[in-house]
RNA sequence: GGGCCUAUAGCUCAGUCGGUUAGAGCGCACGCCUGAUAAGCGUGAGGUCGGCUGUUCGAGUCAGCCUAGGCCCA
């Protein structure tokens, strides 16, 4: 007789294989139809809110890797923080305006900005932006991130602009704008001012060039005879700029005798310079306290002006001769020494990067061709002492990978030292993961300078700013910012553009300073680190949904001088406190050796290519799995070992799923006090995993949520529990009170671990939850995530039965000592002898049927104290023999048994077998 | 050059206050099973704790320096 069939086998159509780049996107066709993002917020109604606000990406290009790891972090976040029962709204938004799109535009799109009118453009990089938004948003929710992607936020969208101005309005009515004349980093190639976000550095060969300047009057300590002070530079083209040379007052100076002439020099860089200079002979003369030296002048090279000896702390000896050539116009230190020694500010060089008619001989003259020209005018003059070149980092565009200048323009600023000390306070108020991203944005907020906010760019927020016609005095008051951000609200920041500058003010607007009526509008737009730096107040404060200030913010650790600080800052600067509560920041994303990725070495991992192989839940699971706090890898190899523990969660499941197949939890489910032991003991884990893994959530600590669940379905469930359980699962009649014990706690386990899995494994997750039977909820996300029962926390169960674990692995060894000694094949093969401690004994003793526990035919137990004949495997406390079972094997439960035979109608089954397949097939008749 | 961070097995991670022989899972090797089967079980081999120098009776852990890598800035 075939009595497999007597058996109660697992079934389920739970499918083994994930298949989950065809299933999950049906998956998430499935969520839109049923608007389970809705059903979430309505279901999460009126309960505490955890508001994470997401930081826009730039809307632009496809997404990569560090994307997806950033909004994956986020999903798992708003969904644990849902599950939790928080009312957890997500709100996608992003960064829309701004040089980038400007410059595709122009490349890609082949748009020419000089012969296309302002308003036409603009909708240009509107079209750009927003295409790639669509798509950029596609790719997030093919990640299977949830959130409100119907109404994503967007800085272009007129009311989040109108509530950028209010923002700016507030700024300026504290007083912390303003405009300056200011050494900024200038794009030739961009023709714009830029942000220092908007900076690379890369390597640059440039001229190296000694000058020396003759000494005009030297105080009575330098000789005014042949006497020169020598200074180096890489920029040739700023020396017809110079105003100054710097000197460090705690430095000494040397003059050195070099024949015809006397050089003056840091005293500890004499012979690096002689020796550069290719001049052997030469002996140092006096020397002088930097100190002493201030007021000395010299004259410029081949103009006829002075260049005075000033002090300057940034002096130093890395490089050059120790006095440093000033040009306020050109450099941000010099712009500073020269405020302070009341230089002047001299910057004889246009937008584009050419020579001004301030710089005789060099007009018209593009500032990179005038290197040389100055080069040989100096040679002409006889100041030029050496002229060679090195490659050194040197800022460049970091779209047009072109160098930057500095150059000295006027701008409009926000005042960092208005509110710094407040800055400082709202830092210390925010909770920040990890502990030192505190240290790192106090220290950049501790030591940057003022907000240059102006671009001069036409895609972006313009600056609501206008200037009287009459004596050109700034225009900005409370009433004309609430009026242009009402014109913004209605129609967008295009009105700027569309309208006379009459239409954009209210009426009876007035210069303040001249009374005249009559304006031009600022041509500036505001750096975009304004306009994403602003959302706390355009979605925040705006949508009803939300709440201010915002829970959390986690983004990259580049943030800290990007979005944290800039959001901070407009914060701060308006309402006084930070606008989020938590910060949480990720690492970067790396190759498996921890480089770099990048397209020239190779070695990039294309998010979309993984869920296009692997699935979204893989990628997820990648994130979960590694600590992202500090940066992390990803490869090929990685991804296959994060398939692998997929495919084993995957398999507990359809394991539990199919051994649940005929449980019903409302008929069948055993009450706590008369669950088997081992039930309780499993049911006991699964509590002490949920407190951890709760805790890991709590704490954001995934990677611990991922190896404790992983650690608790291989090591616990699947080597253990379950294997034990098969026993009586397939063998035990179906409605035997022992078999549904056991059903009762794997219905718990797989409740609660599905659950628990749901953030980092959504569509996965999502798939089991339809298979769970009598599951509440139409989907798993309308679930809570499981808690604690303290009352099945029994230590005495927990600290027996581990010890009992400790005693099945010497028998284990012992199995498979036995196993290669061809004693046995699987262990069911065996018969063990056990010798005890006294203590093991009473252990060992109160189990009900160790053969099961064992997974083995016969277990012997020996009084403590007796002595076993031949070869032994110890362990702590016992002794272990293994021989073959004696018996035949029975046909149904492979149980080796001397019982079976016994029975004339089922000659092929054990005495247990026989019983419930008489009874069986009393029912099934 | 400055600020911040990272380095433990091939991979991903534990390692408490400085205290026995540094752990886990995966992978790998070998074996078992064929009633979780493109599954399941068992056993085993893998480590200069990035390097050096200190402090200490004792250092993966504390200090200093260095190397490699990352983010931000100059």
């Amino acid at each position: 007789m075939d009595y497999k069939k007597t058996l109660n086998l697992p079934r389920t159509k739970f499918p083994m294989r994930g298949n989950l780049p065809n299933r999950e996107p049906e998956m998430q066709r499935w969520w839109d139809e049923i608007d389970i993002y809705g059903q979430v917020r309505r279901k999460r109604e009126g309960q505490p809110k955890f508001i994470l606000h997401d930081g826009p990406p730039y809307a632009n290009g496809d997404i990569h890797i560090g994307h997806a790891l950033n909004k994956v972090l986020k999903d798992v976040i708003v969904r644990f923080k849902s599950l939790q029962g928080y009312d957890a709204p997500y709100i996608p938004g992003w960064d829309t305006h701004g040089l980038p799109i400007e410059h595709a535009v122009t490349t890609k799109k082949k748009v020419d900005r000089k012969k296309t009118d302002p308003v036409t453009f603009r909708d240009r990089c509107k079209d750009y932006a927003l295409s790639f938004v669509e798509k950029q948003k596609k790719q997030f929710k093919r990640l299977g991130v949830t959130g409100d992607w119907e109404n994503p936020y967007l800085t272009l969208r007129p009311e989040y602009e109108a509530q950028q101005i209010r923002i700016f309005g507030e700024m300026v009515k504290k007083g912390y704008i303003y405009r300056g004349f200011r050494s900024v980093y200038w794009s030739p190639s961009s023709e714009s001012a830029l942000a220092d976000a908007e900076i690379e550095y890369h390597d640059k060969r440039s001229p190296s060039i000694y000058v020396t300047f003759p000494v005009e009057d030297g105080k009575g300590l330098l000789p005014e005879e042949n006497a020169h002070v020598v200074i180096w530079t890489t920029t040739p083209w700023t020396i017809p700029a110079n105003l100054a040379i710097a000197l460090h007052p705690d430095l000494r100076y040397t003059l050195v005798e070099t024949g015809d002439r006397q050089l003056l020099m840091a005293e500890e860089l004499v012979d690096d310079v002689m020796e550069l200079a290719g001049m052997q002979n030469y002996k140092k003369g006096r020397t002088f306290q930097g100190s002493d030296l201030e007021g000395v002048t010299c004259r410029h090279p081949f103009y006829d002006r002075k260049s005075p000896l000033v002090l300057g702390d940034h002096v130093n000896l890395d490089a050059g001769t120790g006095c440093v050539h000033t040009a306020p116009g050109h450099g941000a230190e010099d712009f500073e020494l020269g405020q302070k020694y009341d230089l002047g500010v001299l910057c004889p060089v246009d937008g584009k990067g050419r020579f001004t008619a301030e710089a005789p001989g060099f007009e018209g003259t593009f500032y990179d061709d005038a290197n040389k020209m100055v080069a040989q005018k100096l040679e002409e003059a006889g100041h030029l002492l050496k002229l060679s070149f090195i490659t050194h980092q040197y800022p460049h565009d970091w779209r047009t990978k072109k160098p930057v200048i500095y150059r000295a323009t006027e701008q409009w600023f926000a005042s960092i030292d208005g509110f710094r000390e407040q800055l400082l306070d709202a830092i210390k108020d925010v909770e920040w993961f990890p502990a030192w991203g505190e240290v790192r944005l106090s220290n950049m907020v501790a030591e940057r300078s003022d907000w240059c906010i102006s671009r001069q760019r036409v895609w972006g927020v313009p600056l609501p700013i206008f200037y009287c016609e009459s004596c050109g005095h700034h225009h900005i008051t409370d009433t004309s910012v609430g009026h242009v951000a009402h014109i913004f609200e209605k129609e967008g920041s295009n009105a700027w553009f569309a309208r006379e500058a009459h239409e954009l003010l209210p009426e009876r607007a007035v210069c303040s300073r001249c009374g005249h009526d009559s304006f031009r509008k600022e041509t500036d737009t505001m750096d975009v680190w304004f306009d994403s730096g602003s959302s706390h107040a355009s979605v925040l404060m705006q949508r009803e949904e939300t709440a201010w200030p915002a829970d959390m913010y986690l983004e990259g650790s580049d943030q800290y001088r990007g979005w944290f600080n800039s959001s901070l800052s407009t914060a701060v600067a308006t309402k006084g406190t930070a606008p989020y509560r938590q910060v949480l920041s990720h690492g970067f994303t790396l190759d498996g050796d921890g480089r770099k990725m990048s397209k020239s070495l190779g070695n990039v991992i294309d998010p979309l290519k993984v869920t296009k192989t692997y699935g979204a839940d893989i990628l997820r699971l990648w994130v979960s799995s590694v600590d992202y706090q500090a940066d992390v890898r990803v490869s090929e190899e990685i991804l296959k070992q994060i398939a692998e523990v997929y495919r084993k969660l995957r398999n507990t499941f359809r394991f539990l799923l199919g051994n649940l197949s005929d449980f019903s939890p409302a008929a069948h489910r055993i009450p706590y006090n008369q669950l088997n032991e081992l039930d309780r003991y499993a049911l006991l884990k699964l509590q002490r995993l949920v407190e951890r893994v709760t805790r890991a959530y709590e704490r954001y600590e995934f990677h611990s949520v991922y190896s404790d669940i992983h650690h608790f379905c291989t090591v616990f469930l699947s080597q253990f529990y379950l294997d034990v359980l098969k026993d009586r699962l397939y063998t035990e009649p179906e409605n035997s009170g022992k078999r549904r014990s056991s059903q009762t706690v794997m219905y718990e386990i797989l409740q609660a671990v599905v659950k628990m899995l749901h953030p980092l494994l959504p569509h996965t997750t999502e798939e089991v939850w339809t298979y769970v039977p009598e599951a509440d909820s139409v989907s798993i996300q309308l679930e809570e995530f499981p808690t604690v029962r303290e009352e099945w926390q029994d230590q005495k169960l927990e600290s027996k039965w581990d010890a009992l674990m400790n005693l099945r692995d010497t028998v284990l060894k012992a199995l498979e000592q036995a196993r290669n000694e061809k004693v046995i094949g699987n262990s069911l093969g065996a018969a063990v002898n056990i010798f005890p401690s006294e203590e093991n004994f009473q252990l060992l003793n109160s189990i009900d049927s160790l053969e099961e526990l064992l997974i083995v035919s016969h277990v012997q137990l020996y009084q403590p104290g007796d002595q076993p004949v031949g070869e032994t495997v110890e362990g702590d406390g016992i002794r272990v023999q293994i021989r073959p079972a004696e018996g035949e094997k029975c046909q149904r439960c492979w149980v080796i048994s001397p019982h079976v035979g016994q029975n004339a109608d089922h000659p092929d089954l054990c005495a247990r077998c026989t019983e419930i397949v008489e009874k069986h097939d009393k029912e099934v008749e």
